[in-house]
RNA sequence: GCCCCCUUAGCUCAGUAGGAUAGAGCACAGGAUUCCUAAUCCUGGUGCCAGAGGUUCGAAUCCUCUAGGGGGCACCA
């Protein structure tokens, strides 16, 4: 590879291959690579880094995969590089293809990734579906570097919501047979709260219709939650997002984990009584104040499971912990890291990714999205209306943690909005020239002696360099765990191959040359592949 | 009041372990199809990187303050 050449020359000065930054350029008159580590190395050496670079160039000479190599600006070091040695590279790439293209940094690391993880007391939302498509990218990305990775999604199906919802039901269930009665403040108000309750009545008819909620709060409770829990794994399951496990909160309860836990903390003197109620003291970790675990009526809070079920994922042998949130949780870590301290681990044992607010428009104006009034658009609606690639694309094409704000029509209406068609189509193009190659009589064995010093059009150069770097941009997505780098990567293959298609004729007269061609539409399609099964977006085999 | 995040082209957004002349798509205008898919391509220009200070060889990126937007500050979950 590229950069273990540079690494290697840099050895001598007591840096990790961390420490090197290796860039592409942003103009092409400035080398096909380059690294600023001689301006690095400044401080550390105490001389002018042009100085250093020159010194470190000399490293360089002979070295075959080198055309050229140059100090530049203010100490830059930048390569040019050999298209024998593009060429040698692209053959590998070729035929070692994940092995090529991926980098082992997890180096079998247990990482668990705790995503979405919504109360099953109603629908997902489109909010729900940013996480899922995070948390899903995510996984694949660090499982193609390495790491062991286990999705996991945490099912609170114990506590208050899931009590409000069963009397949310409850409550519709007895309005709709005609008792009326008051609906609850904090209830769900959704039309699903209705078609619940119809269920039940469906199934068990005016049974119910004389009892108080506490005689039958178990069944509506858990029928409740189970058939919503049921939907949520639909709509994932449709979204193509799936999960390793589902922890249920009752059963950390159920399997003594909570009271385990505090026991734990209550050893390790990280607890306290203070005006009857329980307290882990969170501020001697670095939270702001200390928080209740079990409140003075005796009940958990919902911290208390929360704690415990951290416990257990670290007792589980995770040496990394990612849980996506929503951002609106943020003030949430200061807690956890708490207790992983007090717990005796790392606190950076555990990543907090935040994932900003969706704001959907239709047509310009805003679609409002409140949970509790009912009127939300739910993942499923969106998937239903726009499919589950756009959706995912949209999401991966930001940063987790800014602002998100699509407009539903523009999405649909325009396809030119929907990057995803643009890499979609490119993959398309390429299977077309192959069955077209194939109709022709081509066969798959000319590889075997293909000469890719054909490709000598600057076009074909830079479609190579981008696929030669792409481990470069692979290695930097995984160490910042920042999928939608990986999809603007995409972006910018296709939009070399888009007009590499158009201008140039990959199926010509000369088979040498069309073979050549034909090589690098395959390890183009290699690439595609790759980065589209990370970021769970599908490619058509056939016409679009 | 305190805390966190955001502010980059008309719009949606990249770019932040400090690096060279800050990018893409859309929108807008014109053009390209005897030929592997026109959901494509080509040609047009745009920036007080919210503002002000600071750190240094170098700042969109780090620090401080200010403004605007979002979110959070429970014995709720």
């Amino acid at each position: 590879m590229i950069d273990e050449l540079i690494y290697s020359a840099v050895a001598g000065y007591g840096l990790t291959s961390d420490e090197i930054e290796i860039e592409v350029p942003k103009h092409e008159g400035l080398g096909d690579l380059s690294t600023p580590v001689a301006m690095a190395l400044a401080k550390k050496l105490k001389k002018a880094p042009r100085q250093i670079a020159t010194e470190l160039i000399t490293h360089f000479d002979g070295v075959s995969a080198f055309k050229k190599v140059e100090v530049a600006g203010p100490g830059f070091i930048n390569f040019w590089l050999n298209d024998d040695f593009l060429y040698s590279e692209l053959k590998r790439l070729y035929d070692e293809n994940k092995g090529y293209l991926r980098k082992n940094q997890g180096k079998g690391k247990r990482v668990q990734v705790e995503f979405v993880s919504a109360n099953p007391t109603g629908p997902l939302h489109l909010g729900h579906g940013r996480g899922a498509a995070l948390g899903n990218a995510l996984s694949n990305l660090l499982q193609a570097a390495g790491y062991a990775v286990e999705r996991e999604f945490y099912v609170n199906d114990a506590g208050k919501q899931i009590f409000n919802l069963g009397l949310s039901v409850y409550a519709r269930y007895q309005s709709i047979l005609g008792n009326d009665m008051e609906f609850p403040d904090d209830g769900y108000r959704g039309e699903y709260i209705t078609e619940l309750a119809e269920d039940i009545i469906n199934k068990e008819g005016r049974t119910f219709l004389n009892s108080t909620f506490e005689s039958v709060k178990d069944f509506f409770i858990d029928y409740s939650y189970k058939k919503m829990l049921n939907e949520i794994k639909e709509d994932l399951s449709a979204f193509g997002v799936n999960f390793d496990s589902w922890q249920s909160e009752r059963e950390l309860f159920q399997l003594q984990v909570v009271e385990q836990t505090i026991a734990d903390l209550k050893s390790r003197d990280s607890l306290k009584e203070d005006a009857g109620a329980l307290w882990f003291k969170a501020s001697d970790f670095g939270d702001e104040k200390d928080r209740v675990i079990i409140k003075s009526d005796g009940q958990y809070t919902y911290f208390a499971s929360d704690i415990s079920y951290h416990h257990q994922k670290l007792k589980r042998g995770f040496q990394e912990l990612i849980n996506i949130w929503g951002a609106d949780h943020h003030g949430y870590i200061p807690r956890m890291k708490a207790v992983i301290k007090a717990m005796g681990y790392a606190p950076d044992m555990l990543n907090v990714l935040l994932v900003q607010m969706v704001s959907l428009l239709r047509g310009g104006k805003p679609v409002s999205m409140s949970k509790r009034a009912g009127e939300f658009v739910t993942l499923k609606e969106v998937v239903n209306e726009i499919g589950s690639d756009i959706a995912k694309f949209i999401f991966l094409t930001r940063r987790a943690d800014s602002h998100l704000s699509f407009d539903l029509e523009v999405v649909k209406k325009s396809s030119a909005e929907n990057p995803v068609f643009y890499v979609q189509y490119a993959y398309a193009r390429i299977n077309s020239i192959f069955n077209k190659a194939l109709q022709n009589g081509w066969q798959l064995q000319s590889f075997g002696n293909v000469n890719l010093s054909l490709l000598k059009l600057p076009e074909e150069l830079r479609i190579i360099k981008k696929l030669l770097f792409y481990p470069l941009l692979f290695i930097s997505a995984v160490r910042l765990r920042e999928p939608h780098r990986i999809t603007f990567y995409l972006q910018e293959l296709c939009g070399l191959f888009h007009p590499y298609y158009n201008s140039v004729r990959v199926l010509v007269e000369e088979q040498q040359l069309a073979s050549a061609r034909l090589f690098l539409c395959s390890c183009i399609k290699l690439v595609i592949e790759e980065c589209t099964n990370i970021l769970g977006v599908s490619v058509p085999e056939e016409r679009m």
